[in-house]
DNA sequence: AATATCACG
DNA sequence: ACGTACGTGATATTT
């Protein structure tokens, strides 16, 4: 039995897929439709051959790609489609996943490479198989050699398959004869010019006759017609030199090893990971996982028995871990009787072919289901949902029985020793993407993707199934990249202590908001009088596109920075710009006001609920760093740097007989940064309780520390905040507008002053740059992609990051394991006290007036025991009767 | 949906 | 020579 080989004419058959197959992007936006059609054909052709070898070429030169096959009658080179360009380093890394050869050498086409290889491996007793969409291989075949030229019809790929017997078959030559053909008849696509007046029927009629165009010159004078007989005499030159070109190397010289080529398995983990972020559905039943959706659908259960359900509770209960999932589909039930929270679904799941779901019906509403879950959560050793936190409402008995509004909720519902949330465990994995969703998990997990036409009762299956089937995939990974502590340390007790702040929300003064609103609203209207009587005509002034018109056209003022669209008018160039006109210094009070009104004021009020109080939503799947996010509304960016602004911080007020208690860390980064580093000046400095700017200032600037000017003060203060935020000078002259000289000279002197500070830095980014990641005192990861660019810009930004996410991440650590200490220790010494606001340094408390000394306290141990550094966490903490005294 | 601006740490 | 500070979210305007 002759061995085999497959030779794939790389992007011959990739250029074949791509007009062949309709466009496909995976959810990240990447173009994938010709690397599946490549695949799809690659499949197909060694399901059929089956061969011992294969191979896979590919022309090196990149930012071109000849159309042979779509020639344009210039006989030129166009570029390739960007969306075709995109995709050729994602087939040759699928390759690679798949242990498959790649060759390709400088200087050498494709079709030489491969007819190279295909003559190596003929010579040695081979069958070949050469999968190009060029016909011009052709001339390859022989009775071992087989080209095979895919064809997509209708969906289909049909493959026609040409031995040397083919070839004489359908074109009346020899394949060796099929060179001399070309010769003559041109190729405009390939830039062979041939012979004029000489096309395919002429051209084939004569190698048929006179066997090479060698011998047809001989016989010049036979030729017919007399057209050809004439243009072969006096293009010959042309001919031989096209014969040149149409020819295909054979015995180039290429390194070639056959053992190389050898198949090994293809279906590593690796192609699998690349399979799944590529979507190709169809064909990750390639991969052996065990698993596949089709086996996971047949599981799928919907019950509606009342007896059937109890059952299915109760051998669940049995079970070690329980996914489960919530739907808004609104079940069997009129929507009169649906429940207050909007549910109207259930699904658990907690092995294989365990897997139910079950709507909401007038015997089983969502009260009872509710009330079965929360029994089941207090039970299992671990109780796992996507997005546990939305759920929460509904699995936790609310108040005590007594004063507070019930819930109806039974069970004590799940807690921080057995609960797991997949999507917060899939967020600490990789914290950048925008959104997590269970059918992210199942396919970058768990290996099978979810078919989004489903109904909601498969919906829930699947997410349920997700839930359960991820908890040992992401404990393992969460282990192994040692964030296993933190997952089940810090952040799964934070869902708790997140919920209780969103349950408790923050009183808010509607009447008082009103006012306030309606004072800015006064003075916005006069302001934009006089802007409108400066500028001599109305516009909009909240368009940046008109305002620019306005001041740097019709006004003339020196436009400073630009923007891609127009015109900067961003705070700081209008600041510049204030002494030159009267209408800068309006416009710029304009925007504060227009601000504060309609985020502030009007943005506010429409939070405020039935309770007075606003239920804000605090987000822990959102930063790249680890910190949260607030949302709905933001109440993380109440103003407070500006007078005005701030004002708008005495309608947040407690609730009645309550006082605020407000902490926050003071210069957390900057103590997180000298115990990172060890410089012994800095830590010194801290333990000695000094003042850090000025300390600072004297040492950059070489200045006694009782002499140092105010100005060198916040010149020294900015330094530091740029060191937190990977400092460049160019950035820090931007923030105190000095030239990046100075800048650069400030830095340098930094530097000299704490060594231990740059060598920090600098370690950072090269471990960010060798393991990939920035990493923070509890282990968090943040991966720093950056890094790797071929960008100046955006390498340069991750170095910033690689320095910036060590010191932000860790501060957002320390003040999580706070708040769950704080959050953790009112309820268990039963104070009504409630954890209402977190802004990254700086908490806020609720207290009843009685419970203010104690409160104080608490929080104060609970913040500056959060971590234990080299050097002392302090906390400054307020009290007062509204956040505007508070702070 | 993208851009510009500005509020916070 | 490039063109920037790190991390967010909401609003209004424009495409």
């Amino acid at each position: 039995m002759r061995e085999k080989i497959v030779l794939i004419d790389g992007h011959s058959i990739l250029n074949r897929a791509f007009y062949g197959v309709p466009d496909l992007t995976n959810s990240e936006g990447l173009h994938t439709n010709a690397v599946y059609g490549f695949l799809n054909i690659m499949f197909k052709i060694l399901d059929e051959e089956k061969p011992e070898y294969l191979t896979v070429t590919f022309d090196v030169h990149a930012p071109t790609f000849r159309h042979k096959m779509f020639a344009d009658y210039k006989g030129t080179r166009k570029p390739m489609a960007e969306e075709l360009r995109q995709q050729v380093p994602v087939i040759k890394d699928v390759l690679k996943a798949m242990n498959i050869e790649i060759i390709e050498k400088e200087g050498l086409e494709a079709d030489d490479l491969l007819g190279t290889i295909s003559c190596l491996c003929e010579e040695k007793g081979m069958d070949v198989s050469i999968i190009s969409g060029d016909r011009d291989t052709l001339q390859l075949a022989t009775e071992h050699v087989k080209i095979r030229i895919p064809k997509t019809k209708q969906g289909k790929t049909e493959v026609e398959d040409y031995n040397a017997r083919e070839v004489r078959e359908k074109y009346g030559v020899t394949p060796e004869e099929f060179i001399d053909v070309k010769a003559l008849m041109g190729d405009t696509a390939d830039n062979i010019p041939g012979v004029p007046g000489i096309g395919e029927k002429t051209a084939t009629k004569i190698i048929q006759d006179y066997k090479t165009i060698e011998n047809a010159y001989e016989h010049a004078d036979e030729l017919k017609p007399p057209r050809a007989s004439k243009n072969l005499k006096e293009y010959w030159e042309q001919a031989k030199m096209s014969k040149t070109l149409a020819t295909i190397e054979t015995h180039a010289d290429i390194e070639f090893n056959i053992e190389e080529a050898r198949m090994g398995d293809l279906y590593t983990e690796e192609a699998h990971e690349m399979f799944k972020r590529l979507q190709f559905k169809n064909m990750l039943s390639r991969f052996d996982t065990g698993i596949s959706a089709n086996d996971i659908e047949k599981n799928f259960m919907e019950v509606t028995d009342r007896e059937q359900i109890d059952r299915i509770f109760a051998e669940a209960e049995k079970a070690p871990c329980v996914g489960a999932a919530v739907s808004k589909d609104p079940g069997n039930v009129l929507p009169l009787f649906a429940h207050p929270s909007g549910f109207g679904r259930i699904a658990i799941a907690y092995g294989q072919d365990k897997i139910f779901t079950i709507p909401c019906d007038m015997d089983t509403d969502m009260d009872y289901l509710f009330g079965k879950l929360s029994v089941l959560a207090t039970k299992v050793k671990t109780f796992s949902m996507c997005g546990l936190k939305e759920y929460l409402p509904c699995l936790i008995k609310k108040g005590d029985g007594k004063e507070e509004k019930e819930n109806g909720v039974t069970g004590a519902g799940p807690d921080p020793e057995n609960a797991f949330d997949v999507i917060v465990a899939a967020y600490l994995l990789n914290p950048l993407k925008s959104d997590y969703d269970y059918e992210d998990v199942a396919r970058e997990y768990l290996g099978f993707l979810i078919d989004e036409k489903l109904d909601e009762s498969a919906k829930a299956c699947y997410e349920a199934y997700t839930a359960f089937a991820a908890v040992p995939v992401l404990e393992k990974k969460l282990e192994e990249t040692e964030m296993d502590r933190l997952f089940r340390e810090i952040e799964m007790p934070l869902v708790f202590t997140l919920y209780h702040m969103e349950q408790a929300g923050v009183k808010v003064e509607g009447d008082a908001l009103k006012a306030y609103g309606d004072q800015l609203g006064g003075r916005i209207v006069e302001l934009e009088k006089e802007i409108y009587e400066l500028a001599g005509e109305e516009f909009n002034i909240n368009s940046p596109k008109q305002l620019g018109v306005i001041l740097f056209e019709k006004l003339q003022m020196p436009h400073a920075k630009k923007t891609k669209t127009g015109y900067s008018t961003a705070a700081d160039v209008l600041e510049k710009l204030a002494p030159d006109h009267p209408i800068v210094a309006k416009i710029l009070e304009y925007r504060q006001l227009a601000k504060l009104k309609s985020t502030y004021a009007d943005g506010l009020a429409v939070f405020i609920g039935d309770d007075g109080r606003i239920h804000g939503k605090f987000n822990q799947t959102i930063t790249a760093t680890g910190r949260i996010s607030s949302t709905e509304p933001n109440l993380q960016n109440i103003p407070v740097r500006m007078e005005l602004g701030r004002l708008i911080r005495k309608v947040f007020v407690p609730a009645e007989g309550c006082v605020f208690v407000d902490a926050d860390y003071s210069q957390i980064e900057l103590r997180i940064l000298a115990h990172c580093s060890g410089d012994e000046q800095l830590i010194q400095a801290y333990r000695e309780a000094r003042d850090i700017h000025r300390m600072t200032a004297s040492q950059v600037f070489h200045t006694p520390f009782d002499e140092v000017t105010d100005l060198q003060r916040r010149n020294a203060k900015a330094v530091n905040f740029g060191i937190v935020y990977g400092i460049s000078s160019f950035g820090l002259s931007q923030d105190l507008s000095i030239t990046r000289k100075e800048a650069a000279e400030y830095i340098e002197h930094y530097f000299e002053t704490y060594p231990g500070i740059k060598k920090f830095l600098d370690d950072s980014v090269a471990h960010a740059k060798e393991k990939g990641y920035a990493v923070t005192l509890y282990g968090r990861r943040r991966p720093v992609p950056e890094l790797k660019s071929g960008n100046f810009m955006q390498r340069n930004f991750g170095e910033r990051v690689a320095m910036n996410a060590p010191i932000q991440g860790s501060a957002a650590d320390i003040i999580k394991i706070a708040m769950i200490g704080v959050d953790r220790e009112l309820k268990k010494r039963g104070l009504k006290s409630r954890l209402i606001l977190q802004v990254h340094d700086e908490l806020l408390i609720e207290a009843p007036e009685e419970e203010v000394e104690e409160v104080r306290e608490l929080l104060k141990d609970q913040m500056e025991n959060a971590a234990h550094l080299s050097v002392p966490l302090i906390v400054d903490m307020h009290t007062g009767k509204n956040w505007y005294e508070a702070k």
